[in-house]
DNA sequence: CGGCACAATGCTCACATTGAGCATAAGTGA
DNA sequence: TCACTTATGCTCAATGTGAGCATTGTGCCG
């Protein structure tokens, strides 16, 4: 292992070998029973101008990551961000389109949940619903008609090695991740499915960065983004509809109340998938995540339903709520 | 939100604003039914030699960050890495020691996972026991003792406050992560609970780096390390912990052939907590995870034991196998 | 050699959780 | 008033889960 000089070589000196650092968010809203994920403009290199997500210099001044991720995006957007959480670190492979001089790049990212959608402050920004980017990974209609054709294009992609045990295992990945070949779909596979598609040749972003290179329609395989801003949001995607399940984190994207229902289409939009009405409610009453409120909705079709809130206790009680989300066997 | 030009400077150029960036390990293996890390030794800043977990710069050759520290790693101490993941990169805060001249520094920790214990090759490189260094995790024999003190101390640190809703927020802490006044224990809280006792000030690290200030003896609160290092070793411990819940990551540490009962132990090391023996055995049965071979065990006290293997076709099969462990309520 | 201690294994049982569906209530719009 | 839509209450069967009893092999000790 390392030796002790190695070490305080590294830990007192590491300046010897700087690298750029830099922020990305992925910052969540959802409205209208939507995701939504703020995005920007961006130059991109050569391909004219494309989205992205916002991204920023790592600012010295704060003490925290974290914090200072916090002050730089609530400065920029004036919204309170009501839940933020490092997601990973992405190194040189993924930031494709500045070939590192000598420097190592890195991009530490973060995604964050505001509750309500403002117009979106500057002109250049706007909040995009997510499965226009990763179309394939939203099944609330049943089964995603852009899958018809990314399962071939897969497919095709498993075949063309001619090699039967590099084969094996890229069927295996297929039925892994994409649940093809009698496997099942697992809605928090978003980033293994990105990156399969990545590998398949499926996403743009990946034949380099020349715009000439879009070879690929945005149809079945979604809009691009720039750098590797998509696998940022995919994996963001893959964390948050994990962490739903085990921490009530939904209840930052709510309004002050709201009824069962809109949470449920909340859960629902960030899932990709269907939940069970009745077994939902049960869910959450048992749970004692919400507290009635006396107000009720009106105006809307159908019965009023009761304005609930979310109880902030359960942050001490329970050792772990959230929603343990199954999707219902039937569609739609 | 970030102007398309904010966004290019930062994309393009982020050089201006260089950091100096560092890998750490947390380098895990199971012998003998303990948890243990490697550690290597330091020289501490003024505090004279103290422990620490292996730490290098980031080397810039290699593709992708977790690439890049397989490699290093493994050329180092001659192990194969069975599984490695990035835990989390931690900021300046935590990365006391090197007053940053202007520059940031970071962190990437990652975990990794280690089949077999060699003599851990180069001299200042031992295997430590994980629970020296959090002594109040291992709940394997019953509260840990050191926890009587611990708590007597964190409820004097809740106490001293006299603001009453500054208080309140200290015990509902306690609470949460102690499992105090009435709270439950979360064996997966390690992170939250580390965290604690360095703002309580129970945590000699936290006192400036100057050796002088180590007032707090490490009986109850454990044996120091350099650095930041116990943080990041509580963040691997406690995502150690959620992991293994839901996925068969525990095989990483296990020798090719072994018994359920060594497997147990294993599980048992890492999550703190004891489990139900028979319960244990039908959940790893019903998950198919292992597949019988013809061995036994012998000379061993006790009636032999049929020998295993983790059966790997389960990483294709199931969606998210592991264990869901829930702790039986009787001591040991 | 019989008895013991100690694991390994098999099996039962009460109870909680969960997936699905039926039925009824209470609004809106034609 | 009817048709439609959503809210809400309740039931039921299947499965999962925590605990504990019973039995079976082995090495060890008088």
């Amino acid at each position: 292992m390392t030796t002790a000089q190695d070490t305080q070589r590294t830990e007192e000196s590491a300046l010897s070998n700087p690298s750029a650092v830099g922020l990305v968010a992925v910052i969540v809203a959802a409205t209208d029973g939507e995701p939504r994920a703020l995005t920007v403009e961006v130059d991109g290199q050569a391909s004219g101008r494309s989205r992205g997500l916002p991204a920023g210099p790592l600012v010295p001044e704060h003490p925290t990551l974290e914090r200072g991720l916090r002050a730089w995006v609530e400065r920029q957007t004036h919204q309170r961000l009501g839940y933020v959480e490092q997601l990973y670190t992405f190194g040189d492979r993924d930031r494709q389109g500045d070939e590192s001089q000598g420097l190592h790049s890195l991009s530490v990212a973060y995604l964050a949940l505001v509750r309500e959608v403002r117009p979106a402050g500057l002109a250049e920004a706007s909040w995009r619903n997510w499965y226009g980017y990763l179309p394939w990974e939203d099944w609330r209609e049943g089964r995603p008609a852009a899958l018809t054709d990314i399962e071939a294009r897969l497919l095709a992609w498993a075949a063309e090695t001619t090699d039967p045990k590099q084969r094996r295992r890229r069927e295996d990945r297929l039925a892994l991740t994409f649940g093809l070949c009698g496997g099942a779909w697992n809605e928090e596979r978003v980033l293994e499915r990105y990156e399969l598609l990545f590998e398949a040749g499926l996403i743009p972003e990946a034949q380099g960065q020349s715009g000439a290179a879009s070879t690929t329609e945005s149809g079945a395989t979604g809009a691009p983004m720039a750098f590797d801003h998509r696998r940022v949001l995919a994996t963001a995607i893959g964390r948050l509809r994990g962490k739903i399940k085990y921490r009530p984190v939904v209840f930052e994207l709510m309004p002050p109340t709201f009824t069962l229902f809109q949470l449920q289409r909340t859960v629902e939009a960030l899932s990709g998938t269907n939940l069970h009405k009745q077994n939902f409610r049960r869910l959450v009453a048992q749970q004692g995540l919400v507290e009635e409120t006396d107000g009720v909705t009106s105006g809307a079709t159908g019965r009023p339903a009761r304005l609930v809130r979310f109880r902030r206790e359960v942050l001490l009680e329970r050792p772990a709520p959230g929603f343990r989300l199954r999707a219902t066997r039937k569609p739609a």
